[in-house]
DNA sequence: CACGATCCGTAGCGAGCGCTATAGAATTCA
DNA sequence: TGAATTCTATAGCGCTCGCTACGGATCGTG
């Protein structure tokens, strides 16, 4: 049901608005990014804004449901697509040790470093169950590999999917911090050591 | 030389003060903590804290400073007292992960996560120098050891430090993110397979 | 064309920010 | 006791924050 838009037509690009405050997001995380921030880098004016994103919060909840898509994706397809738990989370720390530092976006990942210390507590608390969600994630998918003998009996589930979600925070923080791509290689590298022999 | 004081004293302590302040700037961060939260948490009133300890930047140095030379002095205590790389970073994580959880003060590190996004760069640069100052310190411990034969030829220090110091940055927010001090202590001793067998 | 609908830019709201001018209170020294 | 010194409290500065009222501009529809 495509209804035909009647009033003044909107002047700018959604998804291209939508994809620059994300970068502002990701760079300097949602406190810390104004209003007049997002408005000079989406090249809009605030009521623009507000009709097309509602308020500053809604706008952080769209951009970060659109990166868990886009750029925050590779953890679930490294999940869906390998065929071990270890496979699975090796892939999935080698490739953020390129997506943390490639150039063309910030450095690190946005769901980990954009709302650490927030005044508004929802959003962090957001954040914090989507990193909480996906060490669930983790810690299933390695379940299963135990329970089907694919990683040794006495594997503790829950502690080797927050070592591997640790790991994967710590090299966000790095990356933040100046590490390069193939130091971050290394970490994952010997991240991949602590996991028992299959 | 201990100067008579003049006018009229003090009528807080000032160590009682900075402390508070470090409990405020370590639950919230620097920018999220405003002046009027510290000046409340203090018990005293801004003439007074701008007075004692200059602006909130140099506030915040300070308790930085306090806080490296006590809550965060373990990790240096590991690298003086521990007889190999190995066992100083295993002692430091293991302890990180107590420190981390316990009651009787936010969780996490201050200096990791206090000034992750904030407007005034120079503060945001100043914990980076301090992070990526504690990696040298590791990458310089790693690397006697492995000059000594402690640790094996082909070890990378750096690749090491990094690693052991992205566990350590990933714990805190772990920790931060309600992880509890036996899963934290997991990751720890998971980090610590992951080193070279001596 | 006129009309309703929708979007745009200007301009500014109330609130909180970091910070300070000012004056009074409390202490030491002469 | 009086003067000098230093701290404290009130009160408010200029600024930026997130957000919005308003009027003009631009569209589809009749």
């Amino acid at each position: 049901m495509v209804t035909r838009q009647r009033g003044r037509p909107r002047s700018f690009d959604r998804l291209t608005a939508l994809e620059q405050a994300t970068m502002a997001f990701w760079e300097h995380g949602y406190e810390t990014t104004s209003v007049s921030d997002l408005t000079r880098v989406m090249g809009i004016s605030a009521p623009s804004l507000y009709a097309a994103f509602g308020d500053k919060k809604t706008l952080f909840e769209e951009v970060v449901e659109a990166y868990a898509l886009s750029y925050g994706a590779y953890g679930g397809r490294a999940l869906a697509e390998e065929a071990t738990a270890r496979e699975a989370v090796g892939r999935m720390l080698s490739e953020a040790a390129h997506l943390f530092t490639e150039a063309g976006h910030p450095r690190g990942c946005l769901m980990i470093s954009a709302a650490i210390n927030c005044s508004t507590p929802e959003v962090e608390e957001a954040l914090r169950d989507r990193r909480n969600a996906n060490l669930t994630l983790f810690e299933d998918r390695i379940r299963r590999d135990v329970e089907s003998g694919g990683l040794p009996a006495g594997t503790d589930p829950r502690a080797l999917a927050r070592f591997s979600g640790a790991v994967l925070q710590g090299m966000s923080q790095q990356a933040r911090d100046g590490a390069t791509a193939e130091e971050l290689t290394a970490v994952a590298e010997a991240a991949m050591r602590a996991w028992p022999e299959a």
